[in-house]
DNA sequence: TTGAAAGCGCTAACAG
DNA sequence: CTGTTAGCGCTTTCAA
């Protein structure tokens, strides 16, 4: 499986290779009968330029890596679209990593790409805590590095994450302003965002003084195939002895569409009988009916954002680096309606 | 953003680059103490060797390159999951590119994969019959090929496939065990997958002597982010004017959930008025309710043998193809049920 | 067990 | 305008 080289082509043209690879990119003026000869030779021998030659002389790369803890939750395929609706319009690829949640691969995800030497790397939901940060900040000055959603800040690396805690707001005063007030936080466990969302919740409840310890269900594990079912029966299990509860808030729409579930299954009418806010705005939250309410996470955006500024890093020689905040925004749909007993 | 190389370390080391490569690979024998002495300058300096130089040596390189529509269906997703589970235990990085149900921008896809010199290509779901079968023969010829999904067959490319016919009749089996006979097809435009589920669907419905063309539904894109809603719209249009169709058979299950959106706007019930079958059983079918009944495309298997297959191809200097086929099996839930006119 | 050196395919001075 | 040539970082003969 030997592939056609420059030199094949520079013999059958019966130029140097310089002149092949001036036609080849254009960058240098070459006589047009020339130039024909060259093309002719190309077409002939169905010549196709090695990149990585060319890049290991050049000492630039044009691939972008990628580290993701899987495709299965569609908020991180819907990121990585993000990221790919920008990378490819500037020429660059997408070499794909997984971290399986597991911080110990998502070093090891680092170290792969670094040998690739991709041009930086994107980490989408990174496990910061976990990992030591100065291993970081080691690969920080290594190779351009940007963050996704990610909660420790480092100087040297760039992030792009939203507003969760506004946005956690606007979602309960979305609920409030419907007339709700016993309000059930709907979270699972281990990651920051959750303990975030439920700081902000706690502060608000009490603010409005129907803060209630007991209106906070943990579904555990909060972005698995299984994070629906979980939160349906936990909701089935605990609504009936919870009359007073007319809503409900969600950290994600997986819980959201969990809690859907567990409300037709008590035969609850939604919203007339009761609200439910997801969070993240993925596919999955318009794909179902009755649509969910949701806080919308621009992961187009988010994964779009994060190219450019990967792109600014790289052009910057990996000197600067810059943070990107996004507003969540309230995405009104059909779950959530006024207060029944407040009508 | 200098890195360290190969001969950093062999001048920090004392050795010669030679020495240093043996000792990163381990492939020569190298006196102990030179070891350490060489292992402790990797570490001072923190190498990590160039993959693209090794490569470009070698004429041997570690990734795959991945063709996918777009990850917006999560069966792809999944498939890449599958393929990664196998890739990743075997060395192999994914370079992950965008068709966006494109034949022009697959061709590219192609291009772009075959100058980054990769070793071999997966394509899930190719277009084959939109684009010139010789373009694929070429491209056979000089990379390694797995197909997934695909529809034509040509002797230089491997493929692994779901008997989607036999899957196909099965799901319309199942139907007609409930006495459904005015069966609706439902499929998308720009994949093979699509025709020859059609043909089998055209061929059963002869047989059973009620077949009409007005009962296909094209719903135009098939794995996009509109697909769901496309399809409701489509069959929200259709299904007043066409009182006898009692039942759905969808393509994918986008197009299934979608169905089952379409009839809840009329006031159907499923299953009780009318039965829909999706096809696919991506994750989305379990977390709607009605759960959607669908027939199981075993994702994961049919990425994980991709894979496998395009090992065996990498191994025989892409001498020899094979193709393999899984069963779809139905995956029974709440969305079919007993004809209601033979009740 | 080690080093010197050729070369993977390509680009970019430099010289003509 | 075009050819010659020196590498990019690495592996791997071939000699020592």
């Amino acid at each position: 499986m030997k592939s056609t080289t420059i030199i094949d082509v520079a013999k059958k043209a019966q130029v140097s290779v310089a002149t092949v690879s001036r036609v080849v990119n254009g960058n240098y003026p070459v006589k047009e009968a020339t130039k024909k000869k060259v093309l002719e030779a190309i077409k002939d021998l169905e010549y196709i330029p090695n990149i990585q030659a060319r890049e290991l002389n050049t000492q630039h790369s044009s691939i972008i890596g990628i580290i993701v803890p899987s495709l299965f939750n569609t908020f991180f395929a819907e990121v990585v679209s993000g990221i790919e609706s920008f990378s490819t319009s500037s020429g660059y690829s997408l070499l794909l990593t997984y971290t399986k949640d597991d911080p110990i691969c998502e070093k090891e995800c680092m170290n792969e790409l670094l040998m690739r030497n991709v041009s930086g790397i994107i980490n989408i939901s990174p496990n910061t805590e976990r990992v030591d940060s100065s291993f970081f900040d080691q690969m920080a000055s290594r190779i351009p590095l940007v963050f996704i959603n990610s909660y420790i800040k480092r100087p040297a690396i760039s992030y792009v994450y939203n507003d969760e805690r506004i946005g956690t707001k606007i979602a309960l005063e979305h609920l409030v302003s419907l007339g709700h007030q016993n309000i059930c936080f709907v979270r699972g466990e281990r990651s920051d965002s959750y303990e975030f969302k439920e700081d902000v919740y706690i502060e608000f409840m009490k603010k409005m003084g129907c803060y209630n310890p007991e209106n906070i269900i943990n579904v555990s594990a909060g972005n698995s195939i299984d994070t629906v079912e979980l939160t349906a029966k936990k909701i089935v299990e605990f609504l009936p002895n919870r009359k007073d509860v007319t809503a409900f808030f969600c950290c994600n729409d997986l819980m959201g569409v969990g809690a859907v579930n567990a409300c037709r299954r008590l035969n609850l009418k939604i919203p007339e009988d009761i609200s439910i806010m997801g969070y993240d705005n993925v596919s999955l939250s318009h794909f179902i009916e009755p649509k969910l309410t949701t806080m919308d996470q621009n992961m187009m955006t988010l994964g779009w954002t994060a190219a450019s500024l990967l792109m600014e890093k790289i052009a910057s020689d990996n000197k600067t680096s810059r943070q990107v905040v996004l507003q969540n925004t309230l995405v009104l749909r059909d779950t959530t309606g006024p207060c029944k007993t407040n009508k």
